[in-house]
DNA sequence: CAAAAGCAAGAGCAGTGCTCTCTTTGTTGG
DNA sequence: CCAACAAAGAGAGCACTGCTCTTGCTTTTG
């Protein structure tokens, strides 16, 4: 399959990609919400109708760009998660792997800013995300649900106690998206992902300013518990809570 | 202070916030992005250029509803941590506390999605947030702390461990903000406030569609956690975690 | 080789944010 | 009380946007 059969076809697949560079040029210079189709075509050096034929609407360019984006944090994630399985002399642990692809989510975002507000910030275009963003948009979760897998099969998880009423709904996510896990960890996993994200667009939309300043140490730390939280286990023994003063 | 001087000033007032007020309802139908200054004219009958007499820019408007939105959803983490404060026929526990004002928040959300998304999406104006809106902004923050302190003063917490490198940030974080809580807690208790808006806008921008059904259930269980992770204590007993099968 | 399909160019429409000028209308000092 | 002043609305206009339509040109295809 896609063989390029003639010069017209080839071209228009080096146009579209022309077409969507210089569109992420323009959004990483001043944000979706000044991205015109327009200059992206002035620059092209070509008319803006004749860009219409390669993207019916600015919405589509936008979806196509919010994609890639999906599709290059997953990348960066998948990367991360390799590198942290085959690091001599021994494979990490796997809070330390958990640790690492987080860092390596966080560290995309804080180098692509507008694009990490194109998909996880507020939806530009309509309320609902268009059905194309699905599949890459779940890449970054399934790298989680392998590490937590993968700890499950080796080193066993702390399995958080969970609510009764939210068993049934358990059940149905784990035999959907992860069936060798333990019910119970699979909404402590979904809610880490979110909660994760909450984290780092709170680092990118400003909302730690003035309040965070070690934000590298502040970040690991909370992935941390984080990863605790889901059951991961950690190898030092003294994670152990103290009591506070009371009354 | 604040006493109407005469015709002129009173009318400004009421043109000010009847400028506002269709501008909300414009937001709740359209999103930020479809805000438009002219339309919001013509529906208040008033051509577009006398509008800017009241706000000079549509980005200073924006920032008007964006101050407006912290402030109604304070208020709401406010009213609910009051009601929260005297349920007969005992005061809640804290845990209850917490647990009461962030679905509270969730619902506001709910209600207002597009005024979440004004404060909590991606900031569409420019890139660091304006003075003006750093105050409103933290009174959210603040609900929390209180609950935290609360619990401190009477019950007493479960001080998580904190990592070294983290110590000096979690002491210049206590004195800034709390003061009265054991340093080890403000880290945690930032992370999860932000990780709390990370739960809310999964739900509100439509990451949990095909993944989360019974979203009310799985907020309640998230939070639970996140308020264990601070340090808040259960009053139920058997809140501990069982070890899974391991290789 | 001719028909068909893909593509670029240009004009044009409706809408936008924002800036001027001009007129009207409240406020206020002499 | 009335003239001087400042605030407010009206309207025209500029530069820009997304998008559509028609008109020629070029590549592909039967």
């Amino acid at each position: 399959m896609s063989t390029i059969r003639g010069a017209r076809e080839r071209a228009r697949i080096e146009v579209t990609a022309a077409i969507k560079d210089e569109a992420r040029k323009q959004l990483a210079a001043d944000g979706a919400a000044k991205l015109s189709l327009r200059a992206v075509a002035r620059e092209l050096g070509m008319v803006s109708s004749a860009l219409y034929r390669y993207f019916p609407s600015r919405d589509e360019l936008l979806t196509a760009l919010i994609v890639d984006a999906y599709d290059a944090v997953g990348e960066a994630a998948e990367t991360a998660h390799r590198a942290s399985c085959d690091v001599p002399p021994v494979p990490a642990a796997h809070l330390a792997r958990w640790i690492a692809v987080a860092c390596a989510v966080r560290e995309w975002a804080l180098a692509h800013p507008h694009e990490y507000a194109l998909i996880y910030g507020s939806p530009v275009p309509g309320y609902t995300a268009p059905q194309a963003t699905v599949g890459p948009a779940s890449r970054i979760g399934f790298v989680f649900i392998g590490i937590v897998e993968d700890a499950h099969r080796t080193d066993g998880l702390a399995v958080p106690p969970l609510a009764a009423e939210l068993r049934p709904e358990a059940e149905r996510m784990a035999a959907d998206f992860a069936p060798d896990l333990p019910p119970a960890v699979v909404p402590a996993l979904v809610a880490a992902w979110s909660q994760l994200i909450g984290l780092i667009s709170f680092e990118i939309f400003g909302q730690f300013n003035r309040v965070v300043e070690a934000r590298e140490a502040f970040f690991r730390q909370a992935v941390a518990d984080l990863a605790r939280n889901v059951g991961l286990l950690d190898d030092r023994a003294d994670r152990t809570a103290t009591r506070s003063a009371g009354a």
